[in-house]
DNA sequence: AATTATATTTAGACAAGACTAAAAATTTAT
DNA sequence: ATAAATTTTTAGTCTTGTCTAAATATAATT
């Protein structure tokens, strides 16, 4: 098994390659993890050893199958505990990060398989986000963002861009959740503010706020 | 906050002191962490440094309140992951050590909060130990070895002495579980087996499971 | 194409935590 | 009370993961 910093590098670079295809570069890997590039080259040469990348000196990273599997394993667990945290926990979808960040690490897999089936075999976390199933596979759905659907189409809310705190919170106090049907009522051409219906409810969004929700058109 | 290593260390220092009072020799906690007692010493200076322990070359280690209460804080998350692992989880009671080993030491006191109010509060784990409340204090219980227990006289399952795998399956195998009540119905003067009535059933144990059992006298 | 700027790697150092072997203190036994 | 046995500590080494500063390679600019 693979210690946490390994396990962080790789869940960096697994996130990276889904941004940005190959050739992952030291320094983003170091902006990534907040940490130096020359550690990042040291780190680089221990995961290539294991077999989890294919490192050649200043050409950048990519991961192996092997690594791949392994980086989405621990997205997974993330993931899960994420919606552990948000639907048994009563845990607020901004405050999850940085525990499911420590749980993530926890090495069992029974644990896993047995959280999985507590939650209902869950496929999306409570950002959004897919969780990989065991072989490391995403089920991948048709998403759009909420500024472009037309006036009178409507979605559900499936996911978002920005999982800033702040962000997350002004949802909250919007009653914007996952799950929730919107409908796009009125497109204001002069600042490309929306107004949109959910749960019986009407009002207006900015440009920004609909350009960082995620809709499954209906 | 501290390190896992610090975190285990503690732990096992708490652990010596329920059994010996106290001067806990390096020794003993080398022993209980399968280490060697040189790396004991190197720790005992740190966290006697942070105030957790009274450390005096050659006399051993004492908690301080400050350690005591730190170190029950994690016992009691040990205990409450082993709760959830068995109730939420469905893992047998032999089987949650290890993975609890590591979720006592996820930093979040939000996690254990709620952790503890959606499991319902429990007092005790699935062995019967009492799990420490917020302050470090334990709900003590009048406990009987079963083989302390006269003809006639019954009590509840409410923890195990030996908590080996094996013991455990024993006790799973019989259907000797935690909150059953047993009743003593024969002791036999010859091998000081015991014959007991569980739930309906009747059937003989040894001295050794008999010493090996926790009972609260009804 | 040569020069400058940026990115990456190397070399050497450090802290945490563990280990071995040797020294010192304490305890036990005679 | 002294010698022998045991326990504990010290000194020095190792590994992991990090860092700084210097060196080298690549990319960008003129």
């Amino acid at each position: 098994m693979f210690t946490f910093s390994e396990e962080n590098y790789l869940k960096a670079i697994y996130h990276l390659e889904r941004d940005f295809i190959k050739g992952i570069s030291t320094n983003a890997i170091a902006k990534k993890l907040e940490t130096k590039a020359s550690s990042v080259t040291d780190m680089v040469k221990k995961l290539s050893e294991k077999k989890l990348i294919i490192y050649k000196k200043y050409q950048g990273v990519t991961l192996t199958d092997f690594g791949k599997k392994t980086a989405a394993n621990i997205v997974r667990k993330h993931r899960l505990w994420e919606v552990f945290l948000v639907e048994k926990l009563n845990f607020s979808w901004d405050e999850v990060h940085d525990v499911a960040e420590q749980l993530e690490h926890i090495k069992s897999p029974k644990l896993i398989q047995q959280l999985d089936s507590f939650l209902g075999f869950p496929t999306h976390d409570p950002h959004g986000d897919p969780i990989p199933d065991k072989e490391g596979n995403l089920k991948i759905i048709e998403k759009s963002l909420l500024s472009t659907l037309l006036k009178n189409e409507s979605g559900i809310c499936i996911g978002v861009n920005d999982s800033s705190s702040e962000f997350l919170q002004f949802l909250d106090k919007k009653g914007i959740t996952l799950g929730k049907l919107i409908t796009v009522l009125e497109k204001e051409d002069f600042d490309d503010s929306l107004l949109i219906k959910i749960a019986q409810q009407k009002f207006s969004i900015s440009k920004k706020i609909a350009s960082n929700l995620y809709i499954q058109k209906q």
